[in-house]
DNA sequence: GCCCATTGATTGAATGCTCGTTCAGTGCGA
DNA sequence: TCGCACTGAACGAGCATTCAATCAATGGGC
């Protein structure tokens, strides 16, 4: 039922290639579990049946579900990572074109699908009581506010303005963060703001 | 262990008051349960101990699981509302000050501890896949958004600005709700922005 | 090319544990 | 004595995990 092969290519993986490919699906049969049941219903064998595959399998690429889960974040994060990541280094080097990519970047919807983005959510819920989550979910990445203070930073000794570079990046942040929220719960999808 | 009675009349209640009190007890307890050990791992058991009542007792009050949680949400809810309900009306009638006092209600910190903010941002997590969590979670009430909205309509006619009075309002609500997320990641108080 | 041994992925039945729910019994206040 | 809050042992469902068996692919010997 409902089976959704994401972005994988088409079939027929070679020998060597089939271990990650295999983790790749069941990661994202995963997030695509989690986004529909939500976390705290979320089993292995919702895993399994999404992916198409038997329950036990999950346990042999990932030994537990624990393992599992953590590394569905862990893909999810270095996932956003890449992506500013790449935008920053693709957009022009000064600061005030660096803060556009930065921030356009966090809705390149390409990336950020609906289950993702559900998912997302589910892990922030349970990151309050898990340090491992904690450290990297949302924009909580250290890299990544380090990024935006140093371009804000830069813009202001640039454009001269008087206000505290470290207070700006934390208004930025905190603005992105709000409409993450609020384009979860939203059907319609709402373009640019 | 770990028990914290939140804020009940100190103890022996009557006997008639005594089952109202079992229950906003059972449901303090719950949040403080939800903060610390997040919502997938929240057991009936769990909730008791924390209540330092038995587990039976749990269902005696609150006949399932299931419900238990719904009534804790539902009680957040409540509050939620209570708190920007009285505010407005403790504020001078212009629509500026109504504003600023609608704001700010979020920010009450005699309220919003940080056990509940983590019950909410846990409630919030599974919210997507139940959906009667989704329309109580946060300030995703609608009489909220209508106020929110109506205010910014009187303020913008008031002062004769030509901002669209909807798209403001949601400006504002997805700022709050940003600096919501981030207060809950933050250690340190930090007081105003 | 053909056959067999080996390796590794996959299955699904079996296991055991955690947890929600039930209920027969206890104690207490009226 | 009656009724109600409360207890905790017992039950059963659901789920993660294990593992013996199966199947597919690869490589080596001929």
């Amino acid at each position: 039922m409902g089976r959704t092969v994401t972005a994988i290519p088409v079939e027929a993986p070679s020998r060597k290639a089939s271990r990650a490919h295999r983790r790749q699906q069941l990661i994202d049969a995963t997030i695509e579990t989690i986004a529909k049941r939500g976390y705290a219903q979320t089993t292995m064998t919702d895993v399994a049946a999404t992916a198409g595959v038997s329950h036990g399998l999950v346990n042999f690429h990932f030994e537990t579900k624990e393992k599992l889960l953590t590394e569905t974040l862990l893909f999810l994060a270095a996932e956003y990572r890449a992506n500013w990541t790449s935008a920053l280094a693709a957009a022009a080097p000064d600061p005030a074109s660096q803060l556009d990519a930065l921030i356009l970047a966090d809705f390149n919807d390409a990336i950020y699908t609906k289950n993702k983005l559900n998912a997302w959510c589910a892990f922030w819920g349970e990151a309050q009581s898990r340090p491992l989550y904690q450290s990297k979910c949302g924009a909580n990445d250290l890299e990544y506010i380090r990024n935006l203070e140093l371009i804000c930073e830069e813009l202001a000794s640039a454009g001269g303005y008087e206000i505290n570079p470290k207070r700006a990046a934390r208004v930025l942040r905190v603005t992105v963060e709000g409409l993450w929220l609020d384009l979860q719960s939203m059907a319609e999808p709402y373009s640019k703001g």
